[in-house]
This record gives C-alpha cells, structure tokens and sequence, in this order.
DNA sequence: TAGGTGATCTTG
DNA sequence: AAGATCACCTAT
C-alpha cells in the first residue's frame, strides 16, 4: 500500500492483464493541493491490434489518440458525447497502441472534494460509480492528456491484492459498433463491490 | 427511455 | 466544409 507504480508497470504487452491487475489498486489525483483517492473496480481494456472497439483500432492515429502510441504509464483522456472527460492508462511498449479504460472507483480518500466537485450532497454510488463521474470526482480532465502517471499530480498506488476468483470478465459497456470485437471479455470487475458501474 | 453535447473523424 | 458518430449521464 501507499507506493506509486512505477511506468515501466504499465509496459506489460498484454493489455487484458493490466486491467486485470489494476483492480484494487488507487487511482490518486493532486489537484490544485487538493488530495484525492479511489480504489479501482472496474475496468476495460482496449487494443490497437485487431480490436475494432478502440480508437487505435489497426494503428490508426490521430490527433486525438497519439498518446496511446506512447510506451505504457502515460494518462490517455477524451472527451465523450462532448461533455464526459474519460480516464484511461496507456500500456504496452512504445508503438503499440493499447490502453486502460478505468470504468469505476471506490472513494478512499478526500470525499468532501469529490462531493463538491460533483455537486452532491452525500455518498452514494452516482459519486464515482462510472467512467465520466470518476473523473470528474477526481478531477480529470483533458488538460491530463499524456500525463505521466508517477507524476505529482496524478498516479496510481498499489492496493489490495484480490484473488482471480474475485475478479469477474465480461463483455464490454457501449460497444456494439464493434461488430465481433464487441464480444471479447475485456470488462473485468471485483465481484460483489458495491461501487462497479453495472452488472 | 430519450435527449443533451461538442470534438473528432470521414466523406465529398 | 459539413454531417455522422460517439468507450455516457441524467431526468422523465
């Protein structure tokens, strides 16, 4: 607990391993001297070699998905439906284009700042239950694109370790574009965690 | 269940 | 240069 992971963490070549070990870790935000935490839930991977649900589907690079081109531990964010900031990882060795999309936290730390940047009162699981309200809650925003994440700013600690019988995989959330694609398990969640976005 | 929202990408 | 698309969220 409690140490940043380091970039070369994140160069591992198989991208549905990460974000399979990146449940329970923290995802950790400092903005603006404001200290914030979430334990991941909930992730997706993505692949820039023969997955036809990713931006960098057939190395396809563009202005908006270069980053993920770089070599792993860099913060891949876009913008979503022109209002939702999401939060991926880059993985994987410069040059191929694979990423993390992280779908859920569990607050840890610094709620009274999430709860206001959400505009919320109390805790419930609208607060960070979601790719776009974990980032807002954790104020992600594009201004983030290439971060690095052993950055002061934004990075990932290690967490608790949970066994592979407590991960579940599934298909991936709003991706039916992607024709057979659509049907890889590359969703994986904690089971039973109250704060995964669907089940 | 439908509509808001605007950058990005593709087509012409 | 314009139109379709989109890794979502909120409120009816």
């Amino acid at each position: 607990m409690g140490n940043k992971i380091e970039m070369s963490w994140y160069q591992n070549s198989n991208v549905a391993e990460v974000a399979k070990q990146l449940l329970g870790k923290i995802l950790c935000t400092n903005i603006d001297g404001k200290l914030t935490k979430g334990k991941i839930v909930e992730t997706e991977a993505y692949s820039g070699d023969n997955d036809k649900a990713c931006h960098a589907n057939n190395q396809n690079k563009t202005k908006r998905n270069h980053v993920m081109f770089e070599a792993g531990g860099h913060a891949y964010v876009y913008l979503c439906y022109g209002i939702h900031h999401l939060f991926n990882v880059v993985t994987n060795k410069e040059g191929s284009a694979d990423a993390v999309l992280i779908r859920a936290v569990e607050p840890i730390e610094g709620v009274e700042i999430m709860l206001k940047r959400r505009k919320m009162r109390s805790v419930e699981k609208k607060l960070t239950a979601g790719p776009a309200v974990l980032s807002q809650a954790l104020g992600i925003l594009t201004d983030h694109y290439g971060t690095a994440l052993n950055s002061e700013s934004l990075w990932v600690e290690e967490g608790e370790l949970h066994n592979e019988d407590k991960i579940v995989s599934t298909t991936r959330i709003g991706v039916d574009y992607a024709e057979e694609d659509a049907l890889k398990l590359w969703r994986f969640y904690i089971k039973e965690n109250a704060w995964v976005s669907r089940f």
